[in-house]
DNA sequence: GCGACAG
DNA sequence: ATCTTGTCGC
């Protein structure tokens, strides 16, 4: 099952949206908003995933918009194909944004993948958006030094090629992983997720997004509609 | 060939 | 990710 002409044909579609990933800023006009999107997991009879969603004001980081959606999850958790399993429900909430955000800040990797397409690349070629990766840990690439001191970055190599960055974000935690996704260069990736992040290890549109799965979560949990 | 391996 | 309360430490 591991080597199947099936994965097989997944990793020629990841190759395929790499080749068309863009890691240059295109942006239509200058960061007004940033948006976030984490996921959150149900266990009931059939496995549900709950898509959180925020969109921010880039320059107050004050809350312009909050979407959620709850749909059937039909692909396993298998490394370096994680996007076969959350594009789906990121995309259509996505679509639900009323207010699509400048820029888009995922919970995985961007080109920081094996193939160069992680989620947040698979998300935005997929959907066109500007997208950044922000991870908890490394998952290829090799570096020289460990962020040892708040503010710290380290750049990330696969191949001798820059993929990303470790950014020590907040004193006493482990370095999140940062890298570009789609229409944005690597350097303003790391720039942006730098201007996001403060008082937590996570930027706040990925904070504020995981917060609000989990009161939809708690919320389900609470009702009587909810078996397991 | 072996180990590692985002959420 | 998820199952889960209090608790040790910066």
């Amino acid at each position: 099952m591991k080597n199947s002409y099936y994965l097989d044909e997944l990793r020629k579609i990841q190759k395929e949206i790499a080749k068309k990933a863009l890691i240059e800023n295109k942006f239509e006009h200058s960061i007004e908003t940033v948006g976030g999107i984490d996921l959150g997991y149900l266990r009931n009879n059939f496995e549900s995933i709950i898509a959180a969603g925020v969109v921010l004001d880039y320059k107050t980081m004050e809350i312009i918009e909050k979407e959620f959606l709850i749909q059937k999850v039909n692909f396993p958790y298998i490394p370096t194909l994680l996007a076969f399993r959350e594009s789906p429900s990121t995309i259509n909430l996505i679509k639900k944004l009323k207010h699509g955000p400048d820029i888009l800040i995922l919970n995985g990797h961007g080109i920081a993948h094996p193939l160069y397409c992680g989620y947040a690349t698979h998300v935005g070629v997929l959907t066109g958006k500007p997208t950044i990766g922000v991870a908890k840990k490394i998952l290829c690439g090799k570096y020289s030094h460990e962020p040892s001191k708040k503010g710290d970055v380290e750049p990330i190599f696969l191949k001798g090629r820059k993929i990303g960055f470790l950014y020590l974000s907040k004193k006493n935690t482990r370095p999140i992983v940062v890298s570009p996704g789609h229409l944005v260069s690597l350097e303003t990736s790391l720039e942006i997720i730098k201007k996001c992040t403060y008082n937590f290890k996570f930027p706040e549109p990925l904070r504020l997004a995981h917060n609000f799965a989990n009161e939809i979560k708690r919320e389900i949990k609470k009702s009587k509609l909810f078996k397991r």
